[in-house]
DNA sequence: GATTTAATAAGAAAAATATTCTATATAAAT
DNA sequence: ATTTATATAGAATATTTTTCTTATTAAATC
């Protein structure tokens, strides 16, 4: 699908604020709502726009301490693989998980209140997956930039 | 602040899909819309919801090549670090930036389209800022988990 | 124990927004 | 020249948000 400028304009404007009226849209980008709301749902519609959400403060909600945790695999089958992602996906902790080139298979996100909450997350749900070979934490000290808004430009 | 379970409940809902409408949230937690109404406009007054953002698939807009990158500087005053995170924030291919624990002192993610036009970055930016010691990159090869919803359970 | 007070919720009314519908304009295709 | 497809605008309608008034409840005060 082709994006053209207006369509780049209206996903920077919405991957930054989804509040945003088709009026103040229109607005900004001198078009009519409906040739604003058009674009939206095409763009919606072809999976451009996947989804939207609304984001919570993680201090707010005791959820400050974050930690990447690198892990290594035992072995690296499909089916290893597949299993342990399986696991991985239901566990709520984990906001994120990737699998990464590298010295290490996985990078994990998580999101738990503090030190003791870490430990006992992997006490108890980490290092009892299977096939888990090992694990690296690192923790995150500052938030620098978090964004969500994939820039077009 | 304190958060019942319906508040727990109205947060889940909308970290989900935040256009769920007040008509809609209400069926399922058994209120009236004004009650819904009331306490989402609480939680964004307190905070606890942050922000409401529209996601853009990067398949469908050319970024699907993602990069965590350990970054390690020379040195660790605070002077140094404060004028390396202000250059990173001004990288648009580098969404998410976090001061780490550990061997080295940063963790960026990065988008871009392609290995190409990550060496393109790391040669014209990335290496081009002040201070920086080492970079170490790994590539994202699948992407098992990707949310930005805290579970609050 | 009766009476304020504060917090929450419900329902109706009003305001704002999203959505649909019809009509035009424009450029590409035939 | 004529058709076709695409994008846009404006008006009409449907839906949602927001405000306002009233009621309920539980805690706090006398």
């Amino acid at each position: 699908m082709k994006l053209d400028a207006i369509d780049k304009q209206i996903l920077e404007l919405l991957q930054e604020n989804s509040k945003r009226t088709n009026k103040e849209l229109s607005y900004k980008l001198n078009l009519s709502v409906t040739a604003v709301f058009e674009r939206i749902k095409r763009l919606e519609k072809e999976g451009v726009l996947s989804k939207y959400v609304a984001l919570v403060n993680k201090e707010k909600v005791n959820r400050s301490f974050v930690v990447f945790c690198h892990i290594k695999l035992l072995q690296h089958s499909k089916s290893f693989l597949t299993r342990f992602e399986a696991e991985v996906l239901k566990l709520d902790e984990v906001l994120e998980c990737y699998h990464v080139s590298g010295d290490y298979d996985y990078i994990l996100k998580i999101f738990v209140s503090d030190m003791n909450a870490y430990r006992e997350f992997m006490v108890t749900k980490l290092t009892t997956l299977q096939h888990i070979g090992s694990t690296q934490s690192t923790f995150m000290i500052g938030e620098v930039k978090n964004s969500t808004a994939i820039s077009l430009s």
